[in-house]
DNA sequence: GCCAACGTTGGC
DNA sequence: GCCAACGTTGGC
């Protein structure tokens, strides 16, 4: 089991909408970087993800799981590009925000600070765990 | 709204 | 294959 991060600017694509999509999932679409669709080749149906509000919020405000691995983006008939599909699990009940990443030592060499222009990346356990708990998410 | 950091493009 | 110019992202 891996974990991931997305990142999407709400103003593009919420989680609110995201939520709206329920277990059918929506495609990860318009990824446009060749670091980021290779995580997304990676990604195993099952897997974790959370998700960021960019720019506005600033936030881990949701967990996210993979449903469909990586297809070619229906955005674009490029076939370079891929997208998976991922849906919405739970709520974070305390959104972690990206200050509170930089301000915990544990989390330093999270790419959420190293590479903050990154739109998909790859979490470690450790930082996974960290995260759900001070979002509050009940992790079984 | 600004700007630094990063990725991509294209001329050589 | 190098690197300057340009475009985009995202934090502030």
């Amino acid at each position: 089991m891996a974990y991931w991060l997305f990142k999407s600017e709400p103003f593009k694509w919420s989680w609110e909408q995201q939520k709206e999509k329920g277990d059918t999932g929506e495609e990860w679409d318009g990824v446009r970087n060749y670091q980021a669709r290779n995580f997304m080749r990676e990604m195993k149906i099952g897997d974790q993800g959370f998700f960021y509000h960019s720019n506005e919020g600033k936030e881990v405000v949701g967990i996210v799981e993979v449903c469909a691995e990586a297809h070619p983006d229906s955005t674009t008939d490029d076939e370079r590009w891929e997208c998976v599909d991922i849906k919405a699990v739970a709520d974070v009940p305390n959104p972690v925000s990206l200050d509170t990443i930089k301000n915990d030592p544990r989390l330093e060499e999270m790419v959420l600070v190293k590479n903050s222009r990154l739109s998909v990346q790859p979490v470690t356990e450790e930082e996974w765990r960290i995260i759900c708990d001070l979002g509050g998410v009940k992790t079984p």
